[in-house]
DNA sequence: GATGAATGAGTGTTCATTCAT
DNA sequence: TATGAATGAACACTCATTCAT
């Protein structure tokens, strides 16, 4: 499970990185391109169905079409490509991009642009994130990868509620800090529940409703000033 | 990560059970008795230090001083051990006592009160949420196990949320059921990072700001008239 | 190759015993030490037969008939095996017994006997001798091993010889160390090509012919007095 | 562990050469001549501080500055660039110069100029001869080049002897190949002991008493007349 | 000649589970 | 019931060798 809520404001937040050991030399032929990016590919997909663990190395490489000895051209062992499957989806996930409500300044409104980025964000690699959480309970390092992102997230949004106070917006008494951990825990686990626990045959929930309650309480949780 | 908040009102859901399958014939004989008893404990420790997935049965057997083969006379496998242990854990997860506030009808009191319950419950049994969680992760019969508990928890402040909707102490706005999701939530994301996740040397949060910050939350987000 | 010579005096040495990560428990039933005991009778069939690397764990168990897995309840790996073949062949390299000429006082007899003795033991173990000169060379561990049982002799002799300065028999502008290790070393290298390096097709040398060429070249060295 | 002494007399020994097997063809460009000189430089030095074993190809032309497909144009495998690096080294190793006494006929000052060189090239190429030994015991042919190059010294001081012995220097009860076998493997078991064997923080032997040690045995061994 | 990516056979090791005692 | 030795399937990983550029 993973702590984060949407950009509210600006938050240049140093991006969580996958840990060095985990940087080989890049392929340097065009082949070893290919290859490599097939393999990267292949993970993925077997990552997601299969799950982490028993995902075998075997089933990448044959996903990939190559031989099983080729996966250590690029990757020393499993975790390894999971890093770099994430490496490779992380840019999607850390900025949900939102530049649709730039033009304004209504808290709301922006709150609820934030809010919508990040879900859908979560939306798109719901599967992903899913893997993420399993990892996270298993290795270390990618509890710590996790912990990274979620930090990234809630110190972001801290700022703005921090913002939101020096504006008169939100209510002062609230430490942002704990605020954001709390406000931006609770966006991502119903993120959680609703893309990456779901079932494939359940109901999905109903996108907009979700979005519209959760800002809903983050703006109560905060006292915007007579909205609503 | 699982979703749940304190018991706010009554609330007499019905207790998630570990799966049918995992209930054996108890055994006949006292020494029996004794075996299993030792098993179950031996293997809530092993689980807490190593993990589920680390955990190896002969660690199990070791720990509880008895040959590898007696596991099998009281358990079928790891998953049901730890069911066992879990079964063994609920009473005290599920209805983390709070008669404390019985006399009052102040429902910030009340409020403030449950989650305290919860997340003294939680901080108690902090190793086996961990496990829980992990374990959630790995096999879907503890995923589904999981969800029930949570969704007992959420149905329940869902209850107590449209209770005090019909009082007028909450907005009628918002939907019980997903607000309750969401704050439930957000309770337990809080209760996990503080307690579960946190590494044995890191500085404790302090337990008072974690209640109190979260009980302001909640009862903001759902707009309880004129306190503080 | 190891430096050794016969035992000519008396010589309490301390033997080279194995490394201590290699003693395990041992097992408990009857049928345990019967397991094990075949698994090393297997393995120094095997060691022998295909040399330390070419041995492959599986044509271990095979050979012992039992499977794959029981190797690893009573050794850790092959090194451990090895260390438990010569461990049971110790005694018999170690101390070639040699009370025979315990009754007379002329050096020469002595030490004919003591290289007779000597090489008899090698001759018995040859196989043993040359899997040990192999492993010597890859593990450190075994080097280690062969060091100390060829110091173990060496000293032996050192003492042997200075006896011999005292009584007026041997050369004494000869360092004691220096000459038995050089002719220690002869001893050994000539039973090592003779016994363990021998191809079967060869034709055997003479065994006679061997133990007193050794054992006037030594007596020559020391400068025996006015023998033949 | 070879088996060798000092030339003392002649001696036109046939050289041990690399199988046959080994000679191919010699680079025909210059870019050739100087890419294979390049691969076995690097062999020797690999394989000097890894061991033939645990040396890869890889390490080999990385060390080279060479692709890993770039070996196969010079070599078939492993053994062939250990053949190359052997003979490169087999002119020093085979004849080491002992120009110096030619003008004497003191068979001592001979014996003892010709320990000295053997040793002296010993101790020069010291990594190379541990390396033989370890590859000996592991691959056939090399064990076979080892025994060549151990014979040649073999019956060149074999050689030397019958000669000592027809002056009426030597002792002539004594076999000369067989007491030459003794003697030569002496001096070099000693060698390999003092220079290929020893660990680097060990304390050297000192050089000079090693050469004066070796060659008063042997001459006390011939039974040399009446010297100190 | 040189390159370096691709290949894939081969084996040590773990540990849940069984079963003879 | 209790024991603990025996079982064997399962899989990651290495590295010499090939071969398309």
């Amino acid at each position: 499970m993973d702590t984060t809520v949407p950009e509210e404001i600006d938050g240049e937040t140093a991006p969580p990185v996958a840990p060095r050991s985990y940087l080989r030399e890049p392929p340097t032929t065009q082949r070893g391109a290919r290859t490599r990016a097939a393999l990267v590919k292949a993970a993925r997909k077997v990552f997601e169905r299969d799950g982490y663990l028993d995902a075998r190395l075997t089933d990448i490489t044959k996903e990939a079409q190559c031989a099983a000895g080729s996966f250590y051209t690029y990757f020393a062992n499993k975790e390894e490509v999971l890093a770099a499957v994430l490496l490779e989806a992380q840019e999607d996930m850390l900025h949900p991009g939102m530049r649709r409500v730039q033009g304004t300044d209504d808290p709301y409104a922006v709150l609820e642009a934030s809010n919508r980025a990040y879900l859908e964000a979560y939306r798109r690699n719901a599967k992903l994130m899913a893997l993420l959480e399993q990892v996270a309970q298993v290795e270390p390092e990618f509890r710590e990868f996790r912990s990274r992102r979620a930090d990234a997230f809630i110190r972001r949004n801290a700022r703005g509620i921090a913002d939101l106070q020096a504006r008169g917006v939100a209510d002062r008494e609230i430490d942002p800090m704990m605020a954001s951990r709390a406000l931006s825990g609770m966006v991502s686990v119903m993120a959680y529940n609703a893309f990456a626990l779901a079932e494939p045959q359940e109901e999905a929930v109903d996108f907009e409703e979700l979005v519209s309650t959760v800002t809903r309480l983050w703006a109560n949780a905060l006292r915007f000033p007579g909205h609503r």
